[in-house]
DNA sequence: TTCTGGCACTCACCACCGCTGAGTGCCAGC
DNA sequence: GCTGGCACTCAGCGGTGGTGAGTGCCAGAA
């Protein structure tokens, strides 16, 4: 077990180093921060320190760096969430409030993240699966084809084709189109497969196989649309990260291009609650010099989906947090209201 | 007017240095594309493009390097469009076919175009205003509330709330669903807000303030809704530009994130045929050391929307444009299917 | 005229060198 | 358990000299 002081050494290299870029050693550490005790205590500190796997030397005489380990103490036991200011909070409040669209909302709060935190801001939209069904809508392009138009409590639209194996009526159409709404409208998407399944028997023999087929497509929206969609921004801010460019931003750009990547890495998160992976945490190997902080927002009591930053493990870790929980808070109230 | 060998040299200073990326000296040029004539007369020739302002040299004894007035000589004059393989252009067809709706054929695009060309890609989605009327849907979601949802041949969907002045009923809503579509269904966009005009006439004087909101939204969606999107993709190929890396890469990354700059830049580019704007051209600051290869595509004869590729001035233009114009097809056809 | 070979010159790049200073580990003493 | 002192390490920096690719120019050949 670390001595208080030594986790305050710990915090304060933690500090310094986030705010410099660069190692810091034992005098610049009791200069800057009153420890009250001489560099000489605080160099055997640093030696346990490193010891436990906390803190590293780049190379022989030069200062200490946190490792990922030293990190996740710091964010884990020393610190705590940065509460963001009272304007900056009605700032935020203020640029999400104008968004006029769902599109919009995301599109809004990726650029917000991006600012607040500079860096790399990720966004998911809201989830097809933990929503809720506001209409069906089917529309006959064709005799035998159909469009399907799903659309979410929160705004978002989903459309699929449909061919069916034979032609169905106008009137067959309408008349599905008002028993699925009237069973589905208000209900949440998992709801949905028991709710209609029956729902065939109530037609025409000559109908039932279109109207399978209509279903078939509006579960495979619903189950199989997983594919879920984000917005990332902020990439430029990933020149700021060191001197050491291509061989770190190259893979962290590969990384935020594959879209299963990064819904992994938001998913991975617990739903609850903020979640913090440092370096190595991270399962993608691009994403190793990175952290990622993400948290769960949603419209009500309850995450539809996640959304979160990528930076350098050198980041603001107090401030970062605060920024994106602050900003998932802001969200849920705009998809409340909307 | 320059001779023809000097044309010569200067294509072969041109491919050289994008294969290389290294400045060319007279030396390595004679020996590598067979001028026959010796450096030396290489040297005279290299003087006199450097005179005109089509190469120029980083330092005094180092090789020529093209300048933007170089490389736009080049590929006016002295560079043609290299075709894809046989093999390539089936691969490209196979990979957009399988598209399921609009977001994959534009996500499948900007991979596929980022690979091909290695460089950053840029899809605009097709344009609402250019697009043709599918089908328009109504939906009451409260007695004076409605939702209009507007389809588009190319796949897009559109949807906005109307706020009636008061009630309307259900005959209604649907008197004017049939009456809307009869009317607009297969026209261009344009066309559409003469065709409605006179619509609220054929309703009773209760309904017309409602007939007249939705009219006024549908009019609006398709006017005002020039926010047009895009989807980037291939930033993880900025990593490759160059050594001098964040003074480069940044403002590109910057000037991406700003899809008003991007919408620009494709805009600019001439309606029909491929546009190449090459370094200085572009009117964005931060896009002055790369090129913007764009060409229109669409579902019919007549282009709906834009794509292009941004890389570094110093690109493969042949092959990029043979990418850039064959993807554009392709993608063309697919949206003619569907 | 146009091309060529020869020659002197320039200069980026690299490897090497030695210095400096921040930072360390260890130890004896308070 | 803390402190001051001391010897040691080593990255970074600036200067130095050599190397070679590349140039411009010129006189002579085609």
């Amino acid at each position: 077990m670390l001595s208080e002081r030594r986790l305050e050494v710990l915090r304060a290299i933690v500090q310094d180093y986030v705010g410099t870029e660069e190692p810091v050693g034992s005098k610049a550490l009791t200069e800057r921060h009153n420890l009250r005790v001489s560099p000489a205590t605080v160099r055997n500190d640093m030696a346990a320190l490193e010891e436990e796997g906390y803190i590293a030397q780049p190379h022989t005489s030069a200062g200490r760096v946190p490792t990922d380990k030293g990190y996740r103490l710091f964010v884990d036991k020393l610190a705590g969430v940065k509460p963001l200011s009272a304007a900056e909070r009605r700032a935020i409040q203020g640029f999400l409030e104008a968004s006029v669209d769902l599109d919009d909302v995301v599109g809004r709060t990726v650029r917000l993240l991006a600012q607040l935190t500079r860096q790399v801001a990720v966004v998911q939209y809201p989830s097809l699966t933990r929503s809720t069904v506001r209409h069906v809508e089917l529309l006959a392009l064709a005799p035998a084809r159909l469009m399907l138009v799903l659309i979410t409590d929160t705004g978002r639209v989903e459309q699929r084709m449909v061919d069916c194996p034979g032609p169905i009526g106008e009137t067959s159409v309408a008349d599905l189109r008002a028993r699925l709404n009237s069973r589905v409208v208000g209900q949440r998407f998992a709801e949905v497969p028991q709710l209609v399944q029956d729902l065939p028997e109530a037609f025409d023999l000559d109908d039932r196989g279109a109207v399978s087929a209509v279903l078939a497509t509006l579960l495979e929206t619903l189950v199989e649309d997983t594919e879920e969609r984000l917005m990332i921004g902020g990439t430029a801010n990933l020149t700021r990260f060191g001197h050491d460019f291509p061989l770190t931003i190259r893979p962290v750009l590969e990384a935020l291009e594959e879209q299963v990547v990064l819904l992994k890495l938001l998913g991975e998160a617990t739903d609850s609650g903020m979640t913090v992976r440092i370096g190595h945490e991270n399962a993608h190997e691009g994403l190793n010099s990175t952290s990622v902080v993400s948290v769960g927002y949603g419209s009500g009591g309850e995450a539809v989906a996640k959304l979160g930053v990528v930076g350098p493990t050198r980041m603001d870790y107090p401030g970062t947090m605060g920024a994106v929980r602050a900003v998932a808070r802001y969200v849920g109230q705009i998809l409340a209201e909307s």
